[in-house]
DNA sequence: TATATATTTCGTTAGTTAACGAAATGACTT
DNA sequence: AAGTCATTTCGTTAACTAACGAAATATATA
């Protein structure tokens, strides 16, 4: 079932924009991402398994801790060409520049289990 | 307002991508493309509204007919490029092909006013 | 083994979107 | 001016999506 639109409906959600946006920086697992976003574990999880899913991002298992990151290399050509020119696509606004400050700072230590 | 995904999300229809597809054979108006995707007029027009106002089709009067065609000078170069590489980003499937075989014969004459 | 922490899955709810038909609008023809 | 045809707008309904909290799963540590 490779639907025609599911690359472009991964990308229709400011949330998922975001998170795509952030990765660029640096990896980051589950509890950093949703304390930059302020939305609830379960929301941000569901959107990072619709970004693995369609092959934007990978995950890889850190001991507790689950750090996902850009996908180095996509099997779909449309998805490498669109990470590389993430910047074309997506620009850096305000709300992006204020992510990836926060993103700077974040501690998973200090972060998580609150 | 300029909402990040709302480029995305005019791309997120499969029956969009199928009207982006149709017109690069040639330009075609309401009629033409109600035929070919079996919807009703009025779904049609939204759906041409949508890539109109995102700025991937223009359209052009002529006379009791709206004729749409993809847009020749977008302003946004994001959509520019899109355009540029629309068999890239949207493979040529049976759909597409089949979408194509009927733009060659569909006829406005005998297809509108029934 | 039991406990704590990080993440995922599940069920529910509210908001969004695509579909339709009917009515309204715009433009040519008689 | 009236009639015809193409298109758009409007109101409604069904399907889809994102949000949440609670429960389940997975991994490390006491």
């Amino acid at each position: 079932m490779t639907d025609k639109t599911r690359l472009f409906k991964a990308l229709s959600d400011s949330s998922r924009l975001r998170i795509l946006k952030m990765l660029q920086t640096k990896p980051l697992c589950v509890c950093e991402i949703t304390e930059v976003l302020q939305l609830a574990t379960s929301t941000v999880s569901k959107h990072l398994s619709i970004l693995r899913d369609t092959g934007f991002i990978i995950e890889e298992k850190d001991g507790k801790w689950v750090n996902y990151k850009i996908n180095p290399h996509p099997s779909d050509n449309r998805i490498s060409s669109f990470i590389t020119t993430l910047n074309f696509w997506i620009a850096d606004d305000q709300v992006i520049i204020s992510d990836k400050q926060k993103v700077q700072k974040v501690n998973r230590y200090e972060v998580c289990s609150r």
